[in-house]
DNA sequence: TTAAAATCGGTACTAAAGTATGAATAGCGT
DNA sequence: ACGCTATTCATACTTTAGTACCGATTTTAA
């Protein structure tokens, strides 16, 4: 099926082209009977065709162009992340004003840990984490610990 | 000067084509005058010039085609130290493999904001918002928000 | 013209986070 | 000794996050 599909695809330009050329014959001779072309009128008469199937060529040209297939070889670099220079902004973290505890916690909670991971890391209960974390977000004035981790980066007041 | 080059390659074409157009009249009447072409030839005449220039349109749009190519990319992968920046690390983020939408619910996320506060951002509804955030969460290999944005962080996929 | 994604949305459920409040203990400085 | 803070832990509760399904389009790629 595919096969016969392809042969009518192949030959459909051929089939259109000739249909089209068949009707400006008729058309040629329609205008031919109407208007009694004169014989001085060759030329236009030439002209016209000329340009008709200039275009017609141009289309058909168009349709039969078949794609150049073109190898480009291209670099592709991958950037290997170093562990740039560490610079802890301690004053913005004095002015928070945290306690020991809460500071041990805020290191673990900006790595990404869960309140669970904390108080397994630090042996502490997960209802003391809590409640340190709490008393976190009230003094960076945050109010989740997404936001917690964004300005703790953000200040860079953890590494 | 390249401007220059630049007309001229693109009417050069147009150029060639009125030269052989104008050749190819003289031959026509050079024909006319020597065997002195009679009323009822038109049709052979007709003919004659459709042809041409069929084949004329098509050398013309041969040669006026813009060659298709298809470009089939090789990677070759070439390690760079990054030039320790503010700039952001497309390398890395290139190889998450993100959608487009998991890249805007990323930028957001990464900055601290609720599930919520994104799907009235971008207005969709929260149960897209945690369809994203999901597929988010298995391509960056992470299980939390905490961690996404730890690692957005981290990586400079996100400022 | 398929097949595979991406996009958007939904329901239902579990897990985790966050809030509020209370309470016990230890240390520290006046 | 007293007040103060820090630390620890608990209970109870609400909210948010997260997972696991599903379905319907739409876009893109092969």
């Amino acid at each position: 099926m595919t096969h016969l599909k392809d042969i009518f695809i192949k030959t459909r330009h051929i089939t259109v082209y000739g249909l089209i050329m068949a009707i400006f014959v008729f058309a040629l001779k329609w205008f031919q009977w109407k208007f009694l072309v004169l014989d001085n009128a060759t030329e236009i008469y030439a002209g016209l065709i000329a340009i008709c199937f200039t275009l017609l060529g141009i289309w058909v040209a168009t349709q039969l162009a078949k794609p150049k297939i073109e190898k480009v070889l291209v670099e592709k670099e991958v950037y290997v992340t170093l562990p740039a220079g560490i610079e802890i902004n301690e004053a913005e973290l004095k002015k928070l004003n945290l306690s020991g505890r809460e500071h041990d916690v805020l290191q673990l909670l900006t790595k990404g840990q869960s309140n669970t991971e904390i108080a397994g890391n630090l042996f502490l209960s997960l209802s003391t984490v809590k409640t340190h974390v709490s008393n976190l977000f009230v003094k960076m004035d945050v109010k989740s610990r997404a936001q917690a981790i964004e300005k703790a980066k953000r200040l860079k007041i953890t590494p």
